[in-house]
DNA sequence: ACCTGAACACCGTTCAAGT
DNA sequence: ACCTGAACACCGTTCAAGT
């Protein structure tokens, strides 16, 4: 995901400030450790972001984009049967929360990140966007009942991400009592469908 | 909310935090400042608290007393029209967080408090189990379709926190494109109920 | 244009000391 | 049992200075 030609100290930032994230969350981030890893002073990342959160929101807005993928990838091959697509889609969303939690939760659920830049805020919109586009697809094939298909995308991601939130914050494997995350996905299928 | 005889310097601890929490978020809460506002040094959180941690967490259980209380209160009126009850307690959740985001956060979002201590986990999970026990009298009602109702509970909760996270995040707001919390929960709400 | 080292104002936490 | 003030090791950010 790293853009540009090899090796620079931007790239660099950007890599170390990644792998703090997912070893110990954003409170790992500080500068000093991150112009330690990058083999700069801790006062180099001003020479590239204005501050240590908007060195946060570059990250964020490269997730983001992945994110993005996530969606428009998914309707791509065989948009014959997009429904299949569609559970894939979100099932994959669970697994790329989980993979990297604090930099899911950076560019969703940390309101500092979220106010520091339009940008941001944009990529995140392309997102969700990406989504709509993918349930769309599945009400055109009458796979899905016909609505506002912003409104569904909405509900939709509101509970996958509702339940990721829960699950990152360990509420939901709190007690056996309550089912995993894909089979709370597959009872919304279910009533989604229905018809 | 506070619990023993009037003005203990604990309970000023507590309500110093609350507010700090309620005006400039978790950030906010420096353990000067909430010296400062309870008129105590900064080390006599020391003597009621282990660390600035723990103090969050005991504000986090608190709130989450009230948080089940919104769901056990939501039955007791008419529960004979207990659905009514249900998205009236839904509807009043996002009202909830709505009121206190920070606080919210702190007890559904925020991981390191949720590692804290076992006693705010188990607070945690009496509220949504007060939830699913709401959900179990709409279905002996004949008013929700039956079915596991800890899954249904885990839906419904998972579908609010996403939705309240989202727009505390500013995802929500951002388009106009995006429907408002309401509007996606009454269409929860018309897929559970169409049998 | 990029990077550095020293300095500043903060922070959580510890500790010796007081009542 | 509760509280304090000084001190410690950190942190983000600023600034004068170097190339």
């Amino acid at each position: 995901m790293l853009i540009t030609q090899n090796g620079t100290t931007l790239e660099y930032l950007i890599a170390a400030t990644k792998q703090l994230l997912d070893e110990g969350g954003v409170k790992a981030v500080t500068l000093r450790e991150v112009g330690r890893r990058a083999r700069v002073s801790h006062n180099a990342v001003y020479r590239h972001f204005t501050s240590r959160h908007a060195l946060l929101a570059a990250v964020a807005e490269l997730d983001l984009d992945d994110l993005k993928l996530l969606f428009t990838d998914a309707l791509a091959p065989n948009s014959d049967i997009p429904l299949a697509e569609l559970r894939i889609a979100l099932l994959h969303l669970l697994a790329f929360a989980r993979a990297r939690p604090a930099r899911y939760r950076l560019f969703f659920s940390d309101a500092d990140v979220a106010m520091a830049d339009g940008s941001t805020q944009q990529k995140a919109v392309a997102a969700l966007d990406a989504l709509a586009t993918l349930i769309r697809a599945c009400q055109d094939a009458d796979e899905l009942a016909p609505g506002d298909p912003r409104k569904l995308a909405a509900l939709m991601y509101g509970t996958v991400h509702g339940l990721i939130d829960l699950e990152l914050g360990g509420r939901m494997q709190a007690s056996k009592e309550w089912s995993r995350p894909e089979e709370i996905v597959e009872l919304l299928l279910t009533l989604v469908t229905r018809t």
